[in-house]
RNA sequence: GCUCUCGUAGCUCAGGGGAUAGAGCAUUGGCCUCCGAAGCCAUGAGCGCAGGUUCGAAUCCUGCCGAGAGCGCCA
């Protein structure tokens, strides 16, 4: 019970039973106490009482030994301020514990998290980022507290252009004559394709022909397509690893796997009578949907050509997790303006029964990245961003913020540093904005140390470790050490840090990683506050109260880089 | 035309029924004989507009204004 919110709970409990036995206390930290205990309203409510005696009376059935102080605040509230040998007392035992006082989920369950998802044969961009970083975010967290959770990167690998991009590969290798076939740089080499399909109809028709050849499993097709696929995820995973995310190639659950699974859901659909003839094409009308002139907004699941459209494979997907993974979250990280596709494709899934209680889908929706000036982030020739040369400039501009610091840091060494810190700063930056909002990419904004950045965050960590390595043997002795929160700063770093639990799932709960950096900012903020104020390693300190600060550094410490690592942000030693 | 998302300080953003709405940049002024000043302390200014629900609204509902996005055969 290293959560303070848990331990009031449990013991204005009691005094709220003396009212109604299993009424609710709702606490929630304040800024004016601790904590503010806030349901008594409704409760004289119910008990047709004056709110002020209710909070008179309940004070009197309230356990006071762990309190220092108990006012009736406002209407409806208690402030409840913690004796400080209880706050002691629960940092020293948080202290001990391995996981930092976060609990693990009360229902561990299965979860898939749909993320990342570039296309085959095409360079990834700035779109590819927010996906991939809040993705990895979302699976770290999870894990964290126990859920079992499969990666998927629904990567794009089926479909009309395949055949265009198959031509395309078929005619370099004509002219280079080699059969090694390599695609080389992938943006050239779609942009290429493209020129070709919208100049000539023969090439055009040679690229409708090779999607008939594809989607009929011809041999010689498959080969070809096998290798813009495998190149693909080669290069894909050269990203990935560049980034630090937890993707690898076995994580990659295309669209072309879900390919042989269409048709059963287009004739199951057919036979739940979910399906209409309109147009020529197979279409269902999921009610509560409207498009143009007010007309039922149709999910088109096959097209009038008798192919599949992409509400096919996404209701594939939700058929697949469920049945085959057992899974009961479904997450899908996935752009803002998909919004609505897939809230049709889960409304048609419930109604064919594939997605149900407890099973349910969640879209965990994002914001685009901007540029300076408002409109999407590309190059000033109009050009979007490959990923791979925003993540260079990354770490050189990290790396160039480095050398105006004087710091003796050189070698390999330094190339983490730079890397760590280019990276966080790309990460954070994307990270601590509230995903379903578009955010202003901002190259000097997101490497500031100061400020709510990842480096700043970083800074935070590496002073401290340099205090622990001040220490010396005496850092690796701490084990048990009682915790004094005697000056009011190190009070309030231990509040902080008892809040970990509380921010890690408030966090998932959410889905929304800036919470998570929230805290994290306001945690080092009140670290370096402790830190001005509070000695540690000066000659004057007396041993218990340097042991006892010591202490305090290293759980900070430990909660800051989990806390970040949560958000696949490295912590430097130094820096 | 319909639908969805978003409008909070000069700027970038938190807060999403609870008291006097918080940070960071930028501004101004203090702190290094002292553990990393990449820091700390202090400083002014704000909820797009109008109604409604409520003891209480930045928060929920409705309308309007503004920005972005989506709406039948691409994914």
């Amino acid at each position: 019970m290293a959560d303070p919110i848990l331990f009031l709970n449990a013991a204005l409990q009691a005094a709220y039973d003396h009212f109604e036995p299993g009424a609710d206390p709702v606490t929630r930290p304040s800024d004016r106490a601790d904590y503010q205990s806030n349901g008594i309203l409704p409760l004289a409510k119910r008990l047709g009482r004056n709110p002020r005696d209710v909070a008179a009376e309940l004070i009197g059935h309230l356990d006071l030994a762990n309190v220092a102080e108990v006012e009736i605040a406002g209407p409806g509230f208690l402030n409840i301020t913690l004796a400080d040998p209880v706050v002691s007392q629960l940092v020293t035992r948080l202290a001990t514990d391995a996981r930092l006082g976060v609990r693990t989920a009360a229902n561990p369950e299965t979860a898939v998290v749909d993320y990342s998802a570039p296309n085959v044969a095409k360079e990834m961009h700035v779109g590819h980022l927010r996906s991939t970083i809040i993705g990895d975010a979302i699976v770290r967290l999870l894990e964290f507290v126990g859920h079992t959770v499969v990666r998927e990167n629904h990567v794009g690998d089926w479909g009309l252009s395949y055949g265009m991009l198959i031509e395309h590969l078929v005619d370099m290798q004509q002219t280079a004559g080699v059969e090694d076939l390599s695609i080389g740089d992938l943006g050239d080499f779609y942009k290429a394709a493209r020129v070709k399909f919208d100049a000539t109809d023969e090439f055009k028709e040679r690229s409708r022909n090779r999607v008939v050849s594809l989607q009929s499993g011809d041999v010689e097709t498959l080969r070809l397509w096998d290798i813009l696929v495998s190149q693909s995820a080669a290069y894909f995973q050269e990203v990935y690893d560049k980034l630090g995310v937890l993707l690898t190639p076995k994580d990659i659950v295309g669209e072309s796997f879900y390919n042989p699974l269409l048709n059963d859901v287009v004739d199951d659909l057919k036979a739940a009578d979910l399906l209409v003839l309109d147009d020529g094409a197979w279409c269902a009308f999921p009610p509560g949907y409207v498009g143009r002139e007010g007309n039922p907004q149709p999910l088109i699941v096959k097209n009038r050509n008798g192919g599949f459209g992409y509400a096919a494979t996404d209701l594939a997907t939700v058929r697949d997790r469920v049945d085959r993974l057992n899974a009961t979250w479904l997450i899908y990280v996935v752009g803002a303006p998909q919004a609505v596709h897939l809230a049709m494709c889960w409304k048609v899934a419930e109604m064919a029964g594939w997605l149900q209680p407890p099973a349910r889908a969640v879209h965990v929706p994002f914001g685009s990245v901007l540029g300076s000036d408002r409109k999407m982030y590309r190059t000033r020739a109009g050009e979007s961003i490959r990923l791979v040369d925003l993540l260079d400039e990354a770490v050189s501009r990290a790396n160039a913020e480095l050398d105006k610091r004087t710091n003796d840091i050189v070698g390999d060494e330094r190339v983490a540093v730079a890397r760590s810190v280019g990276l966080g700063a790309v990460k954070y930056a994307d990270l601590s904005n509230d995903r379903v909002k578009d955010y202003v990419f901002d190259w000097d904004r997101m490497l500031a140390f100061e400020g709510n950045t990842a480096p700043y965050l970083q800074y935070a960590c590496a002073r401290i470790a340099s205090i622990l390595r001040r220490a010396g043997d005496e850092a690796a002795d701490l084990a048990g050490t009682a915790i004094n929160v005697d000056a009011p700063q190190e009070r309030a770093l231990a509040m902080s840090l008892l809040a970990f639990d509380a921010a890690v799932h408030d966090t998932i709960d959410k889905l929304g990683p800036h919470r998570l950096c929230t805290y994290l900012f306001d945690l080092a903020q009140t670290f370096t506050s402790f830190y001005d104020a509070c000695p540690v390693m000066k000659d004057d300190v007396p041993t218990d109260v340097r042991r006892s600060r010591l202490t305090l550094c290293e759980l900070t410490l430990r909660v800051l880089s989990t806390g970040l690592g949560l958000l696949g942000i490295s912590v430097p030693e130094r820096m």
